[in-house]
DNA sequence: CAATTCTGCACCAAGAGTAGACCAATTTCA
DNA sequence: TGAAATTGGTCTACTCTTGGTGCAGAATTG
């Protein structure tokens, strides 16, 4: 274990206070001070920037009426700022556009990766949901999660652990009760025909390791679901 | 805004109670303890850290209201906590190149979203942490911290609060431990110097919001890092 | 030159760390 | 089984650190 620590102070050629001051809430707002986390001592930062310690306490205390710290007689200066909280929050903020935004993102490179370290055993098992979905037989909700459980068949096929982590939590929005309502607008009989076509194109892919058509047609797949978001498909 | 650059000034006072207690904290979540294991006792620690009985004492208590661990009189104080499968088995199961992997799979995406989202402002804030980049001049653990930031900022500028919390977990991970343990191996002064270069292209496409180059400049980027890491730039 | 700001210093009180001794529960071992 | 060693729990007196405050002189600014 390391005996020294070490904080990161930056500096500008900061002189004044309101400087010094806008130094510290940047470094703040940047996380390079833990929540709860104590400031390195005014006479001691007071030598760092080469200004008198009553500037510098001018500059904390503007920090501190800021409320992003707390000062304690004989303890210290504390950051008492946390960045954000719960995803729970999140899922309030986020619109199922963007939602299908972050699937553009995301897919087609999944897709990619997945091709390149899917062993027979996945692209069976991804085989088994594009089934399921055509078994969906125009049925919403099945078809609904169906199609999760193949696109994240396919996560899973990267055999990386950040990326299925990363895509099921994605994927954990698709559950969320703002997406859902919208659902039955969108999945009409004739999409999900339209939507099963285009898993079956990517399976193709899959199965004969077309890396590079592979991201053209989830890209494409992704882009006509949020045509039919958008209204026109 | 004038020049600005990093640099860290060591705490005063470099054991303090709060600092042991994290350490231990630290110690125990990266899993250096098992459930159940007795930590070193108190008179042992205490000079271990060079410090006093006293104040081990009160690390130790700060860790046991965290529930991380229970003492017994006569016996010693004995680790309680089983680390969330989750968490734990994603970072014990994904190695430094799978989380370049994903990275590549996901950050060029981003950087093409961040393009068509960004404000001025994103771009100011993109850049400020591009400058203290270059700014750590060589200094690892400076400029790796500025090029998370880097990389955060851009999938900060996309808006989208699902990728900006998909890309702070990825991120995240570049903070564990087998990935630290890595970097000072990695990144020399050179491979700074290139990546910061890099950077900078990269930034020059958020600017003139090139969106068809910005993403090869980051698979670049990042495939040269990937490089880095097999060993063969 | 006058006003303002910054500096350097001394002192205060509260908090935190130190060193040591002793107690009680537990373990170790002859 | 019993004594010795070990370990956490408690207490006390002391020192050091830290933020809070005030003030006189230097530096800066208009």
């Amino acid at each position: 274990m390391s005996e020294e620590k070490v904080l990161k102070i930056p500096t500008l050629t900061a002189t004044t206070a309101s400087d010094i001051a806008l130094e510290l809430r940047q470094a703040i707002y940047d996380g390079d001070f833990i929540d709860g986390q104590r400031l390195p001592p005014e006479r001691q930062l007071s030598t760092h920037y080469n200004v008198s310690r009553t500037t510098v306490r001018q500059a904390i205390q503007q920090v501190e009426e800021m409320g992003l710290l707390t000062r304690k007689v004989g303890s210290g200066s504390f950051i008492s700022y946390q960045p954000e909280k719960a995803d729970i929050d999140i899922a309030h903020h986020t619109s199922p556009l963007e939602l299908i935004e972050a699937r553009i993102a995301f897919e087609p490179a999944i897709a990619k990766l997945a091709i390149l370290h899917a062993t027979p055993a996945d692209v069976e098992e991804i085989h088994r949901h594009m089934v399921a979905c055509m078994a969906a037989d125009g049925d919403q909700e099945i078809f609904a999660s169906a199609d999760t459980k193949f696109h994240l068949a396919i996560a899973k096929a990267t055999k990386n652990p950040l990326v299925i982590k990363v895509y099921e939590e994605v994927s954990q929005f698709r559950e969320h009760k703002l997406w859902k309502d919208m659902r039955w607008k969108i999945l009409s009989p004739e999409r999900i025909t339209d939507y099963n076509k285009e898993h079956q194109l990517i399976f193709e892919c899959l199965k004969i390791r077309d890396v590079e058509q592979v991201a053209d047609l989830v890209t494409q797949h992704l882009r006509s679901a949020r045509g039919d978001l958008l209204g026109f498909a």
